[in-house]
DNA sequence: AGAAAAATAGAGCATATGCTCGTTTTCTCT
DNA sequence: AGAGAAAACGAGCATATGCTCTATTTTTCT
């Protein structure tokens, strides 16, 4: 079977050679927020948008958006009542916060994953990888971004779902470039992306199950590019 | 119920040949829990436990199990407050039911589906498009069951994972069984029916989005039962 | 038809929850 | 050190929510 050519791009790799680091995600929140942001020192809203962000994550998991009140969330995050208000209006914009800041960040990740490579396989491989490594680098957002969108708005869903269905794409349009150049099979793309989607979402969403395996993220992946490649490569 | 041999066994011959609908769901319903439902007439029972499931289904769709409030749950039932707290004695309560009964209901299916079954290919086709049949079946009820496992007290939490693991664990079994026969390749069985089970989930959880794109159960069935053919089948 | 049983209704109670705002504490800069 | 600015605090208000309980309606049976 066909070789991945990629072993040196690991989850290790991913996080040193990355221009950007778990902190970006809430420096971007601020720059992002700074006028509706009641605080005016960014070191300290920073920290304590971290101190919000990774409070509502772990009150997420456990009860849902809906299920967290903001008193669980002042005594998690260990800031006040009042001092929460100063970083968002109400509870809902805390959601749509949450979720517009993560959709960008992870846009902008992915955008840059690939701008240099060319080549059609190449791409397709590093685009998985990568997304598995974003998602295992903020895995809390990306469960809590899944099971959380049924409780936006109508503007923000529709956000969300655009978000969703991009991701799709970029994949489903490395397939067909792929075919084009005859170095894939020819397949319904739109279903494979599909898919291959539904993989990479299983990683995000079941952690906690691959982790009690020992199955790390960097296997995940050779698993996961395996089934594509089987999938795509065979020959008849 | 449903035969082995593949070409006939779609989501039509499913329905019919099953001894089982949908409603039995709800009658099961009321027979596993007569003893605290207050109403004693089972068909006024039934008839009002699919009011009040539909209607939760419905309205957790849009906000959650906790987002529900049990005035929610009156009107777009059609109970009132009174009535609808003669079918459980709290609104967590209710949540239990809802799981406990769907995933009896389940088991139960799955069971009889290839119990007459012997050759592993066959069982393993058979398990895969009934899964996918009756998460058609009862779609509401599985995307409800992942969403809102979540707001399970311990005990039944450990239940619901014991039931998902179950499923990956049939999987993975006839997988072992299949490959002791060398009818398929080696594979690292646990982890392929880990991945077989993201996409079997795929089809509840984006439910909307394959119909969107006409894609039917029984198309998505073959999807899937390609993938793992091509995975366990390919030569090297 | 009429009485007993079964089912339904929905206002009302106690508590929980989102959010505000005057007060207090901490930080910054000279 | 001290004054002014920035940040944090948390009790309190208005409303929402889970659930109860009695009154009322509907069904059943003779």
């Amino acid at each position: 079977m066909p070789q991945n050519t990629d072993n040196q791009y690991n989850y290790q790799s991913f996080q040193k050679v990355a221009r950007f680091s778990k902190e970006d995600f809430y420096k971007q929140a601020f720059v992002e927020d700074c006028n509706t942001i009641r605080i005016k020192k960014e070191k300290v809203a920073v920290k304590n948008l971290e101190k919000i962000f990774e409070a509502t994550f772990r009150i997420c998991t456990r009860k849902g958006f809906q299920g967290m009140t903001m008193r669980d969330l002042s005594t998690e995050s260990g800031l006040s009542m009042g001092a929460l208000y100063s970083y968002f209006a109400t509870k809902e914009e805390l959601l749509n916060t949450l979720q517009r800041v993560g959709n960008s960040f992870i846009t902008r990740v992915m955008e840059e994953c690939v701008a240099e490579l060319t080549e059609p396989l190449a791409k397709l491989r590093t685009i998985l990888r990568t997304h598995l490594f974003l998602s295992e680098m903020i895995q809390p957002w990306f469960f809590f971004s899944y099971m959380e969108a049924k409780n936006l708005a109508k503007k923000e869903r529709e956000n969300y779902i655009k978000a969703e269905l991009s991701t799709e794409k970029v994949i489903t349009d490395i397939l067909v470039e792929a075919e084009k150049e005859n170095l894939l099979r020819t397949r319904n793309h739109q279903i494979a992306a599909s898919i291959i989607k539904a993989m990479l979402q299983d990683w995000y969403l079941k952690r906690g199950k691959y982790a009690k395996r020992g199955i790390t993220v960097d296997k995940y992946a050779d698993i996961v590019i395996e089934w594509v490649e089987v999938y795509y490569l065979q020959t008849d």
